[in-house]
DNA sequence: GGTCAGGTACTCGGATACGGGTTGTCCGAGTTCCCAGGG
DNA sequence: CCCTGGGAACTCGGACAACCCGTATCCGAGTACCTGACC
């Protein structure tokens, strides 16, 4: 998985904390945790596109939440970074070769295959697990570990 | 997601419909879906590392199921094609830079990044749901799609 | 003082290199089988 | 006919390249702000 899905989360989460007021540059975000400036922009830019984030320009510019976190799944943002298709896609192997059926006896569809649609269940379990967790949940559970943290985030970007 | 889980699932199926008195060898299983066969061969060799398979060399060689294709699921195969590591990986960016709060005061532990968390906890329903799922399940499935499949592949597999 | 024009600095956005990992290929060690020769 | 020894063919197994995608970087278009001059 890509380590991008990590930080787009994270970045989320900042956003919140540090409020709706005032959008925060990608290089603000990246600075926080050390991260490469331009890389976090082309995440952030993804967010974008998916509407999970606006964008602004110049200065004073920079991204903000498009809606509330608690509107925002897990889902949402693994799809806008990872990309919309599934992890595993059945290539139909088995019409290829000496092993192909006869393809009008056969059902023609990509669901016929056991082993994708064995696979495709199992991704849909864990994209339902996904989609049932909410940036605000993790909000919520982050503040609870470290409580001083939206504070210190808003504080350090008053002082840039 | 690699594409030799696709292949190692089918070849095992293949390897139950082809019967435990003989092995089976790569390029065999290879040429029935065209597939290349080198390759193959190194996913097969994964296979038998983890103990799905046994191989024998030499002339009559091969692969051979090592044990019941429903003692077999999901999970095991993509864990011995893909490897155990977990697909998400926290690199505690948290941790890093200005965001890093006081080490002494919060869990060091990766367990309580939230972020983390809640990308594990869908991982798990993702693998719990390969576990639940056996290689005998999809054998079923499969004959019950194209009951003839296995016949067509021992017939020519005694034609080789 | 208010207004307006210009410059400047900052932002995103896309186009551009680099590296690691999956994909693909090759050859060697080992084993089994076959066959010929001898008893 | 039965046994034995040698050779050959076939197999896995690991070592060796090629390609692609994720990673990282840079520069340009556009915008908002600030500054200064002018009315």
């Amino acid at each position: 998985m890509s380590e991008g899905v990590e930080w787009a989360l994270h970045s989320c989460v900042n956003l919140a904390w540090s409020g709706p007021d005032r959008a925060v540059s990608a290089a603000r975000l990246a600075a926080w945790h050390d991260l490469p400036a331009a890389y976090l922009n082309k995440q952030l830019q993804a967010l974008a596109r998916a509407g999970i984030l606006t964008s602004s320009p110049g200065p004073r510019g920079g991204f903000r939440l498009a809606r509330p976190l608690a509107s925002i799944s897990l889902m949402d943002v693994v799809a806008a970074v990872e990309g919309p298709e599934e992890a595993f896609r059945c290539t139909e192997i088995r019409r290829r070769g000496p092993g192909a059926g006869d393809p009008a006896a056969e059902g023609a569809d990509a669901a016929d295959c056991a082993v994708a649609h064995a696979m495709t269940r199992a991704e849909l379990a864990w994209r339902r697990a996904l989609a049932a967790q909410n940036l605000d949940e993790i909000r919520q559970q982050a503040e609870q570990q470290a409580p001083e943290a939206a504070g210190r985030l808003r504080a350090w970007l008053a002082a840039q």
